[in-house]
DNA sequence: GACATTATACCGAACGAACGGTACAGTTGG
DNA sequence: CCAACTGTACCGTTCGTTCGGTATAATGTC
């Protein structure tokens, strides 16, 4: 079997635990695979999966956010696309996200730098829909940070409080949210 | 020495690794503590150096922002002064929340019970604010909510881009967004 | 077709290191 | 003297990792 088969594995391993809770043995355990037999798949060890699940989501996030942000339309339909597809691959707030598991954990430094291009690419892509729309470059920037900012808000609170309704609600009203009328605060600060 | 002492520098270790990766060794180097007299003044070990500290950020969360709110004066000039205090303990965006790495860590299901309690308590206390100023009780409540979500999500997202300016703006627009005027998507949903 | 070779997938057992934690004999300060 | 505290040495466990080796299937060679 290749080893891209044990990606979804590895991914709910790694959000339900963390970096270090994801021990190789509850890998070997969960994957049914030896722990030997983890290191034929990915010589690199555990870090090494862990990289092969963010190629996994990076392929993600470009085909089913990035792209579909880039497809013709109205930008009120596309920012609703956009969240309908974020809403899936966290099952509507029930997951957390892995970005920022790995942000807060101890293996920080090692990720840090992939995770960063993963928020950098995210935030661009939706500033170019708002920008697209007649929204000033500022504000697009803002507001796109505003909408990243408010998906993992919402999935952290979802977390906390034990219910996912908080990501529900925020991802329901977000398009609006993004699309509404420019020049409120615009001179703002 | 009273084991009060030594919260700020568990805070600090907590904060940079996480549970997990915050190990004896480096609490013993950074404390300047054999393990022994770790366990002197911690016989629970670990777990009750995170219960102290979550006692202490309690308390914190009790004086600086709880009482904060409640006192009198305009609604937004106490949100205003809410948000001073929490960009102290974040330290202007540069520092990571304890609650969100202990949601996400490998310890999540010991300390999820006090981290939703903090959660519930904060919400609850801005809500109230917003509903003393005329805002509807549902209202208040979802404004509470997004203010706590805008509080996490601009945290991650400032980790993740390697830059606290996310989280500063976010804070500095969060009293006026949370007092806009009521009813704009009053009747949505 | 028969045989040797190679590549792929897998595993049991063990490795050294580090983990969280403990036992105990000091040592210090009131 | 007594209680609070601490240094040293240690415990058992688990960590991530590696070694040596075994099946199975594919590939090349005559």
């Amino acid at each position: 079997m290749p080893k891209e088969t044990y990606i979804p594995c590895l991914l709910r391993l790694f959000r339900q635990y963390g970096y270090d809770g994801a021990t190789l043995s509850k890998i070997s355990e969960a994957t049914g695979l030896g722990k030997a037999s983890l290191y034929h798949h990915f010589p690199g060890g555990k870090d090494e999966m862990v990289q092969v699940v963010l190629d996994y989501l990076e392929r993600w996030l470009d085909q089913n956010v990035l792209q579909t942000l880039q497809r013709p339309g109205e930008p009120l339909s596309r920012l609703q696309q956009m969240c309908d597809r974020v809403s899936e691959v966290y099952e509507g707030g029930k997951q957390p996200c892995l970005s920022a598991i790995l942000l807060l954990g101890s293996a920080r430094e090692v990720f840090h730098d992939r995770v960063k291009a993963v928020y950098r690419a995210w935030i661009d892509a939706i500033a170019l829909v708002l920008t697209e729309a007649g929204m000033s470059e500022n504000l697009a920037q803002q507001r796109a940070e505003d909408a990243v900012i408010a998906v993992q808000g919402s999935l952290i609170v979802s977390q906390g409080l034990d219910n996912p309704s908080p990501f529900q609600r925020v991802m329901h009203h977000l398009p609006a949210e993004l699309c509404r009328a420019i020049g409120e605060w615009e001179m703002g600060e």
